[in-house]
DNA sequence: TGACTTATATGCAAAATAGATATATGCTGA
DNA sequence: TCAGCATATATCTATTTTGCATATAAGTCA
């Protein structure tokens, strides 16, 4: 193998190359609905549209590092669970230039995006048929999305959809600890449906991914539920996930 | 909006860009086992080695179309279904500069593979646990891989075992027609695992993708099986999903 | 025609699931 | 201190799904 001479005459240059972004689909639950950060389009193009945060990869970084570090930078998360969702690469979905968009879905609580615009997300399909959606404002009316954005987003609520019920998805938009109520919750928020309380409970328990802590619900008007803790340590997990 | 304005004067070129590749990993199944094909490479890096097809993504071609049209040179197929698998971009996976890989999943029958090199996979995991996989060559010994492309194998394989149950997966193995014991035969290698007969058969009459053809099997020894078509058309699906 | 081999159908037990109902528990306010 | 309240938690039953065993059917071949 003379690869170390190949190397030395190797010209990247040769050959025009698209740009490569990561895009972030940050998204949490509360009140019975998913949200998503959605950020403001402050310069061309598409100024003034929503957007999902994303930035351009590094020469040298890594594309989960790019993702960790957009996520820094434009929203100030660290350190929270976020894996790859899909390639989108389509020429024209952006009028600047071929930019081809690694998008990723990062899950977070509610309390970590205080600060920041959530738009609620109506989705118009059941089960995981797939397809746009739609953000909406304060007001309830659709915000217009720039780029292909509202098909990022139809496919990474189509993931987690179908990986709600065999990978730890609903503790990452939870506190550490959390009453099964809660976390039954969040996984109807996302399916777009009721679950069974007695029959998702004993799934819960069965999965052996929770354990209860002895610890009670504070300041319930009523009899507290038992605080549940995730046994694989959601605050360590990061992005990884072929 | 002053977009037209903004993009006459969008310079792509400002910061240094990666290449972008699909790399395709076209499966099949035959007489119990998964195969991949792979291609010697013949220059370097990394000459002699085997790798899956691949090629760079023209700029101004969709992802989806690279994937068919390097499928077609490097290969021969044409209008074989595959669906995008996940995105590899390590800095430093190929030794030229840094090249992110789209890596994409074809599946064809054996009989469209007669004329190239197919390796046997062994996965050396269970389940959907994940990791990489190792390829097989004629000898029974572990073909030396390029890049990450072990890898990719593996995420392909963990793919298919994930989508085995809810997805038309096992009609791309197969001719038009085929058995029940056919398509279990095909679930059994891509699962690993040994599956019920009568249940196997239930299942896949329930779930409505299947249509009796009223034709036998021919040439048997013994009672011929029923051939069974694929309602979807999986010679009419191509390339889709996010 | 009957032995052979596999496809197909049937029957039954075990397990998983959904749903309804009952019981337990902590809070509230008199 | 105690009844009433609201929700958590446990229990029970009917239904569906699954695995396994067995029976029957339908071709080939001698």
């Amino acid at each position: 193998m003379h690869d170390d001479e190949f190397l030395r005459h190797y010209d990247a240059s040769r050959f025009p190359r698209p740009s490569v972004a990561v895009d972030m689909t940050v998204l949490t639950v509360a009140g019975g609905h998913l949200y998503a950060l959605l950020m403001r389009r402050d310069e061309p193009p598409q100024q003034g549209l929503w957007s999902l945060p994303g930035g351009f990869v590094g020469i040298g970084e890594s594309l989960d590092g790019a993702a960790q570090r957009v996520l820094r930078d434009k929203t100030g998360l660290e350190g929270v669970y976020s894996e790859q969702l899909y390639t989108f690469g389509d020429p024209g979905r952006d009028p600047r230039t071929r930019i081809i968009a690694v998008a990723y879905v990062a899950l977070v609580t509610a309390e970590q995006l205080a600060d920041h615009t959530l738009a609620r997300l109506r989705v118009p399909w059941e089960g995981e048929t797939g397809g746009p959606i739609e953000a909406l404002g304060e007001a309830g009316a659709a915000l217009e999305l720039a780029f292909d954005h509202g098909a990022i987003l139809g496919t990474a609520v189509k993931r987690l959809r179908g990986k709600l019920d065999y990978a730890p998805i609903g503790f990452q938009l939870l506190p550490l600890r959390f009453t099964l109520r809660q976390l039954q919750a969040i996984h109807e928020t996302i399916l777009g449906r009721q679950l069974n309380k007695p029959s998702f409970r004993r799934r819960m328990l069965a999965s052996g991914q929770l354990e209860a802590t002895g610890a009670l619900e504070q300041g319930t008007h009523f009899r507290p539920a038992e605080l549940y803790r995730y046994l694989q340590r959601p605050d360590v997990e990061r992005s990884v996930e072929p």
